[in-house]
DNA sequence: CTCTCGTGAGAGAGCGCTCTCTCACCTACC
DNA sequence: GGTAGGTGAGAGAGCGCTCTCTCACGAGAG
């Protein structure tokens, strides 16, 4: 009583196997009549072909890996940007017929887990988020000879295409607007230090710190939201006279605000703020959020792309993509 | 330069396929000498075992597919049910080697992709969560004779096993002690009516009220915050004179505490509120909220050993979980 | 010394599919 | 009429693995 085979279908609808799975797969070069009986075959017998099967002689799986690199808790959390993420990458890989597979790989012995899935030729590539430190999953999977591609740039500089926003940049354009706008105390609350991302846009904020004569303040947070409002009181207590802040994130920016707000502090009349990443959230913070856009259903779209194209031999060149200051009121 | 077969490996090692493959599999029948040398010969080309080829003889793919019928969106929100339910049921499935598949199934053209791809044999079995209204993935999946478990009961009485926390009876006795604590107008936001958790609360709550001659006064959210925070404003509307609340979540409770407190009514003076799922927040409400504890992650659990019992051709029975008042202070 | 039995290892079939090779048949052209 | 070329369909190999069957060998019993 088991699933039906190609043999099973060919046999109802008198042809050989060869045929039936030609018209499985589409091929053009049966006679009308042919395919419409070897089609009530499949339907008949509910046939779906084993993919096990298929994939041992095609060598393909149609299948891709998503892996997140972080713990369930900041995956399943406000932040919008893995749910984009996942989002956008299954649309634009069901558009190529492929099966998007998500892994979460916060643990070393789940990051085990996940080679050995990925090494057992589960999946024809992987897409890798959120990479910590000198996260030895890159390389590892690189290794195995098996398409990967990252989404930011690996702390690690390792062989591997990515897709990253400029962060570096976006970051200076942020400060420099608060410098522009007049401010003198311009502090940061810059992101995770292990993660790239956070290292980039604290470099941003350094570099125009240092061209424009002022001393950095500095609070490091982890994006989360809560991290932010600790910071922030924390950069309040370390310099009561700031009037302004860049905080790397938008979700750290709403928490940062939260405390202005209970500290007393106007804004952006007494400290301006300045957030990144532009997420929906910023447009309904009191006051609405200055931040710096950068697009993330487009860097995904880009990452798979760069993922087809390496199934293809193409080329493996990084990409970055430009980021933008929207303006609001809260600087 | 493809991968290492296992012949790669009984060559290098000087010994047959079979016996590579016994080493390979942990089979004890095997001298100790030969097993170094074929240990050696796999560590030496980096061997992993073809996936495919594996599952094409085996039958078994050693993966199990939790789909989520909901839009990422929801699953990646500040609701940590579905963070919980992928965390425990991955902890669970790996101690007994498995490795669990997400897969999210929001609209229809994603449905037919998982039945599909589960049709396909790439896993041994599904789990299914959150699913709405007359959902035809659990008896289209069912009908395929692959094992599958629903966390929560289906909506539509199909005939595969669950495993479900008593919804009615924890509405009842939510709703019970507002009663015994002498509220006269008791109003509910209800979950979402295409849900079974939803419907199965309200249930619980007119019940109750029938019992004890109260009117109801419903509102009805999505169990997000935001709706129950509308909610809220909107019962405050129709009757401002309303003393108590049950939400049938607590994700939504966070949100009518908020609702409650800009329209300056106290908690629990003038308004009593309970909630249900007793999550992380509800300790840290103001005031820390009155609730349903049920335990996710002892049903997760309960979930994933159903669904490896039907490997085994085990009893397919329901499995109903009971649910316990927490008292705090916000009722 | 022969027979039985247990142990460790190899031979080989076969899982369900794709895809190349081959071939039968038909049309078209010289 | 013969050959070339095109088209549609079948035969069969083989993807990489597991697992049964078989067998060689050595130990212990009669």
């Amino acid at each position: 009583m088991r699933r039906p085979t190609l043999e099973a279908v060919a046999a109802r609808a008198g042809v050989s196997r060869a045929t039936a799975s030609r018209v499985v797969n589409g091929q053009t070069t049966v006679a009308p009549h042919i395919r419409d009986a070897v089609l009530r075959a499949i339907d008949e017998l509910g046939y779906v072909p084993n993919s096990a099967a298929r994939s041992l002689v095609t060598q393909r799986t149609d299948s891709v890996a998503l892996v997140v690199s972080e713990p369930p808790t900041r995956v399943f959390s406000e932040d919008p940007l893995f749910s984009t993420v996942i989002r956008m990458a299954s649309v634009e890989l069901e558009a190529v017929n492929k099966q998007v597979v998500l892994m979460l790989a916060s643990s070393a012995k789940s990051h085990a887990r996940v080679e050995r899935y990925i090494a057992g030729g589960h999946v024809d590539g992987a897409m890798l988020i959120s990479m910590h430190g000198a996260d030895p999953l890159p390389s590892a999977i690189a290794r195995l000879r098996v398409p990967v591609v990252s989404y930011g740039r690996p702390a690690v500089p390792v062989d591997i295409p990515y897709v990253d926003n400029d962060n570096v940049g976006g970051a200076e354009t942020a400060v420099r607007h608060l410098v522009e706008s007049g401010r003198r105390r311009i502090a940061t609350i810059a992101g995770p230090q292990d993660m790239i991302g956070g290292q980039d846009r604290l470099t941003g904020y350094r570099n125009v710190l240092r061209d424009s004569d002022r001393r950095s303040i500095v609070a490091v947070g982890d994006f989360t939201r809560e991290s932010g409002a600790v910071a922030m009181r924390q950069l309040l207590g370390d310099d009561p006279g700031l009037d302004a802040v860049f905080v790397a994130n938008d979700l750290m920016a709403v928490g940062a605000l939260q405390s202005l707000r209970l500290a007393g502090r106007r804004v952006p009349d007494d400290v301006a703020v300045v957030g990144f990443d532009d997420i929906e959230a910023a447009k309904y913070t009191e006051p609405p959020l200055t931040t710096i856009r950068h697009p993330v259903p487009e860097q995904t779209a880009a990452m798979v792309r760069l993922l087809l194209g390496l199934f293809e031999d193409g080329p493996a060149e990084p990409v970055i993509l430009p980021t933008e200051l929207v303006v609001r009121e809260s600087a």
